[in-house]
DNA sequence: TGAGATACTTACCTGCAAGTAAGTAGGATA
DNA sequence: TATCCTACTTACTTGCAGGTAAGTATCTCA
């Protein structure tokens, strides 16, 4: 077989865009194996129910956010482009077409997670958090930013406000996204 | 008959519950009439398909903003006890199994929505900042709140910070809504 | 060279979702 | 008192969703 270990990869591609795009519940099997030129049973192969389908997706976020962040956990350094990186990836990301965030797109169908998804979701939003508590953290010791009490509260906030501006951007207009980040970057104390 | 003209309400209330825990992709019309005891095509009745359901659960949702803050549109006052009271309101729907906020169940699957839709949804959407708009600006005038900026940007990323921990609390815990609550308070100036 | 293992396809099944058409029970109206 | 309207129910249809069982082509290794 040509293709040989290449339809798995591209089976989690497509879902991972779809997800991105439309939620979980927004897509099926066949907008998966259709692009690709394969059968439904195809995907049942590689991922027997659509759980291990999920499961693989925010294991692919996962590596994702750790390759991203793993040199800054390591060594630390500036603060401010890592921020910045977080705006331009979320920016990247609702520009071309995929403005869910995996943490929304699982919210959202919470109740029809298994534990085992459930857990993995909540060790990938541990994961943002502590990195961004680190550029945060890392942030004020340097003196470049500025903000009241916790870190790892005020970085929880910040990942709030862009998933919840990702949402509204759908409504609103992606220009909004630019505004809220002014606004973290003015609540920081950044100013140039 | 002597149900007259209650069905029709009765459907509306279960089907806004059902779309705040579920999302819209999240219920169906079974979802609806089982608990009420009618038969599907008794909601296909009154709602010849799911949008025009839809569009009446925009318009319920948009009835009870506006007559929680009509009073502080047309006469203003303390701008303290509106942000307390939209942070109570939020915790309240979360408590009672109803995590998911409307803009965050339409905003997933945005694309297969009507026109007339994405338009009543966008005006719910100015109608809610309009009142956050107004509540930070008097809150400024009146020393209640310090931040920087325009207030309508600050509105917005309140707004979206609250959808976002929503979605958040459902991974997270609601423990983390009074938390976000308390950094909203902290970004204004609020010491208490 | 033949016995697995791998990576699928073909051909099905069940179940539910939205939606429709035709029928009906009970009150209001003329 | 016949008929019309309102508010449904009964009995369907279509279509897609996820899922399964059995078959098949290709590579792999003893």
């Amino acid at each position: 077989m040509s293709t040989a270990g290449n339809t798995r990869e591209q089976i989690i591609d497509q879902a991972f865009q779809l997800m991105l795009q439309r939620g979980l519940n927004g897509f099926s099997y066949r907008d998966i194996s259709e692009p690709l030129g394969v059968k439904n049973a195809a995907i049942h192969y590689h991922f027997p129910n659509k759980m291990d389908l999920i499961a693989a997706l925010i294991d692919e976020n996962h590596q994702v956010l750790k390759k991203s962040t793993s040199e800054f956990m390591a060594y630390g350094g500036p603060a401010r482009p890592q921020l910045e990186g977080l705006f331009a990836f979320t920016l990247n990301q609702c520009q071309c077409g995929r403005p869910i965030c995996m943490v929304g797109a699982l919210a959202i169908d919470y109740e029809d997670l298994s534990d085992d998804i459930k857990d993995a979701n909540d060790r990938f939003l541990q994961d943002s958090l502590k990195w961004l508590s680190k550029v945060l953290e890392t942030g004020r010791e340097r003196e470049e930013f500025t903000f009241e009490g916790d870190a790892e509260r005020k970085s929880m906030s910040i990942l709030a406000m862009i998933q919840g501006a990702r949402q509204m951007a759908r409504v609103h207009g992606m220009d909004i996204l630019e505004s809220m980040f002014e606004q973290i970057r003015l609540d920081l104390g950044i100013k140039d």
